[in-house]
DNA sequence: ATTGTATATCGAGGTTTCTCGATAAAGCAA
DNA sequence: TTGCTTTATCGAGAAACCTCGATATACAAT
């Protein structure tokens, strides 16, 4: 857990909007997945077309976005087809909820 | 509280560095405020010059870094004589561990 | 094969952050 | 007053971040 990588990774409006929204993915992204067949469901991942279309900032950004919200280990990605789905990595968000209420 | 400036103020090692040694001060800076009589002595706090001494780091970067993390929240300081110590404000920090662990 | 769709990567311009040295301000000591 | 110490602020150059459009890649559909 790199904590400065994840720190300047939040430090960002439009992320943690994102980070927020995935929390219930089905609540913000009524229309998921429309895509895919139920059996290859990715639980809780949304495709960077929805976020985009709801973060309001051009594909490029918001695909880069989300890789360095992976590299700093905020979310987890799937592939499937032309979809990328993205989802939280919750093993991160708490690591870093008891580093802030504890160590630091 | 605002979470942006938060995780800005917490996205460079040196000033998270401050912050972790500002939670045992008498640890981290033994020789703390020999310029102070003890009526005077504000608990907790240390003065700029013996965080700039062991940041290893400009004093005016130092003196930057703190009212940084102050503006945010995250510090407190109060003036006596020449010297302004600086301290956490546990308030922010506690409030801050809870978003994460709860809202984020 | 060609076309179309979803995502990733590249290159670049504008903005913010990092960090410093120089200077200012504030207060103590002579 | 003059000088010394401590901290804050200013100005600036280098590095990082933000954000975009253009292009590349990967795969599906026709």
């Amino acid at each position: 857990m790199n904590t400065i990588e994840l720190f300047k990774a939040l430090s960002n409006e439009k992320r943690l909007q994102i980070l927020h929204w995935l929390k219930e993915p089905e609540k913000h992204f009524p229309k998921q997945q429309a895509h895919l067949p139920k059996e290859v469901h990715y639980k809780g991942g949304v495709c960077v077309g929805d976020i985009q279309e709801k973060v309001q900032a051009s594909q490029s950004t918001v695909s880069q976005y989300l890789a360095m919200m992976q590299r700093a280990g905020l979310l987890e990605s799937i592939r499937h087809n032309q979809w990328t789905y993205y989802r939280r990595n919750e093993e991160t968000l708490q690591k870093l909820a008891a580093y802030l209420d504890k160590e630091l």
